[in-house]
RNA sequence: GCCUCAGUAGCUCAGGGGAUAGAGCACCACUCUCCUAAAGUGGGUGUCGCAGGUUCGAAUCCUGCCUGGGGCACCA
């Protein structure tokens, strides 16, 4: 019996209760939390119900968890019911009814742990949406390895989502990025303001190999030729770099094409049915102040040239009939600024913000000792951490905190392979338990039985609490856009897999005569709880787009 | 000035109202002639930034303050 199973248990026991009479409540409780004790002497699993319904309920809360917890007890599966405290029910299950997950987990295979939490919601998940005026650097790590944890739990959790990359591939910064590295294809200075690195000299060999009469062309064909070129060649760099990130996306949305299309005009156009365009001074202006921006905002320039905020409605609209009921954003906090007028801009549209844009605003991370890189640009360029630390540590540490907190990554740690580096830890149960199946089926124990009941030892029952959990910590993980649920889990559930593993052999001992004793139930038992660990930990470890090594 | 995030053990940090506030590191002592000791076991540590409030109960929610990070464009 699962924590999911024993919370729908109570609830419908309580339903019981209110159908005859003995509890009086008005509307029963949605969801009803079963939470492993901190400590053992509080039974199994534990719930709070009691305390939550007493004023509703007009009962006291130990009066209220006696009427439960005396009709709980009569299930099977449940070996004792406590009141205690303030009115906490400590159940305590029967071991061959936890001991069951085992078998279950191994079925279920790698959609254990999904669920249907969010079913329903179609979401665009944007994240990562660099300029393509140069390579990804640290400023774009975290989001990459957040946002992609977060599409895969999103997924797992039963939601239809697409992962968009914005690309800036419009604007002012690309003539720069274009005169730089055509400047720099003629052997000249690079223009003021140009872009720095040596990155720029390597896109424009590549430009020239593509088209050596470049240099021959007039100087604004050759630049808008360039513009495309070297754009291409530097969005390429940066998929290049996210795929050896792990991040795939699946749309990668053209800023530019908003522009081409009409598509910005088409949306100041529906901006204005709505009744939120003033035109002033010059420009034409969206009454965001309308819906609690601080700021009105301008979305044609006095000049007639449309803002980067009028492409962003542009986009925003642009997701909306492509069908999102959702838009997500993943945002780092030097752009938090923009929280307020995207959200006042959605409600000018005519949605209602609160539903339809979802903005995660980021902590900024640093690395110690990380070097500047002179040939990126004197950035800290994504490529070199990912040859420094490796995909599997960064992806894993960047994962493993609340986006709110801010990060100072420590190399040594990621580094080392010891207990303090957290990937290591995690992914070391999971090559040890590929070995000690190995190891047991070499010996010939093998799936053929399994007898719940026989995994009754407290290192097992405790491993088993961990697996239960499973589930629940990725639903919500998902529902609070919080992965680091899931790193924290699977440290968890690493810790009392060694613990387990320690007190409890899977293969049968070698005696002192030199003979192996026979195979027996209690060895098939034990590889299927251990077949089940190694499932959880590698499901977990594929939400965090961490590889899970079978040996180390 | 306004907005926003943070302040928890010596350090790095978890803790979406619940029982005695946790984990790793660091420090000490144990455990491998049998599945990976890259591990496990035991040992102590706290004015949860400060002050109020909400309630049966607050590290958690609300208000104010202190300290630190980030942000407040007819830039992109």
């Amino acid at each position: 019996m699962t924590p999911e199973e024993l919370s729908v248990l109570v609830k419908t026991t309580l339903a019981e209760a209110v159908d005859a009479g003995h509890i009086t409540l008005e509307t029963l409780p949605e969801d009803v939390r079963v939470e492993r004790p901190k400590s053992r002497d509080h039974g199994d699993w534990a719930t709070n119900i009691a305390l939550q319904l007493a004023k509703p309920a007009g009962m006291a809360p130990r009066q209220l968890a006696e009427i439960l917890s005396s009709r709980l007890a009569e299930h099977a599966q449940v070996t004792r019911v406590e009141v205690a405290g303030p009115g906490f029910i400590n159940v305590t299950l029967d071991a061959a009814a936890s001991g069951q997950l085992a078998h279950t987990i191994v079925e279920a295979g790698d959609t254990y742990g999904h669920n249907q939490a969010l079913q329903g919601h179609v979401i665009n998940l944007e994240y990562v949406s660099a300029n393509p005026t140069g390579p990804l650097h640290m400023g774009h790590t975290r989001w990459a390895a957040l946002g992609d944890a977060l599409l895969r739990l999103l997924r797992a959790s039963g939601a239809e989502v697409t992962a968009e990359y914005y690309i800036n591939d419009a604007g002012s910064q690309m003539n720069v990025f274009a005169a730089t590295v055509l400047a720099e294809i003629h052997g000249e200075d690079r223009p003021e303001g140009g872009y720095p690195g040596e990155y720029i000299t390597e896109l424009a060999d590549t430009v020239a190999a593509q088209r050596p009469d470049i240099r021959d062309l007039p100087r604004q064909e050759a630049h808008g030729l360039v513009r495309e070129l070297a754009y291409q060649a530097q969005l390429a760099q940066i998929r290049g770099t996210l795929e050896s990130f792990g991040v795939h996306f699946d749309e990668w949305f053209s800023e530019k094409s908003l522009h081409d299309e009409g598509r910005i005009h088409a949306a100041i156009a529906t901006l204005r049915e709505q009744g939120h365009i003033d035109d002033r001074d010059g420009a034409v202006w969206l009454r965001t102040t309308d819906f609690g921006d601080d700021k009105d905002r301008v979305l044609i320039k006095d000049d007639g040239e449309p803002t980067y905020f009028a492409a962003d409605a542009a986009y925003y609209l642009s997701k909306r009939e492509r069908g999102f009921s959702e838009k997500m954003y993943i945002l780092g906090a030097d752009h938090h600024g923009y929280v307020g007028r995207l959200k006042a801009m959605a409600a000018c549209a005519g949605d209602d913000p609160a539903r339809s844009i979802e903005i995660l605003i980021g902590q900024l991370m640093s690395v110690k000792g990380a070097r500047l890189s002179k040939r990126k640009g004197n950035v800290i360029a994504l490529d070199d951490l990912i040859e420094w630390l490796g995909t599997d540590a960064l992806r894993y540490t960047l994962a493993r905190y609340p986006a709110d907190s801010p990060i100072d990554v420590d190399p040594d740690v990621l580094q080392s392979k010891t207990n303090d580096n957290p990937v290591f830890y995690v992914q070391y149960a999971h090559a040890r338990a590929c070995n000690a199946a190995r190891n047991a089926e070499a010996q010939g124990v093998d799936h053929s039985s399994f007898n719940a009941a026989q995994l009754n030892h407290p290192r097992e029952e405790e491993l088993l609490a961990h697996l239960a959990t499973f589930p629940v910590t990725v639903a919500r993980a998902a529902e609070l856009r919080e992965p680091h649920r899931v790193a924290r889990y699977l440290e968890d559930l690493a810790g009392a897999y060694h613990a387990w593993y320690a007190k409890c052999r899977i293969a049968p001992s070698t005696l002192d005569d030199g003979t192996v004793e026979p195979v027996t139930e209690l060895n098939r038992t034990r590889l299927w709880l251990n077949s089940a660990t190694s499932q959880v930990l590698r499901n977990g470890l594929a939400l965090l787009g961490v590889s899970a090594p079978e040996q180390m």
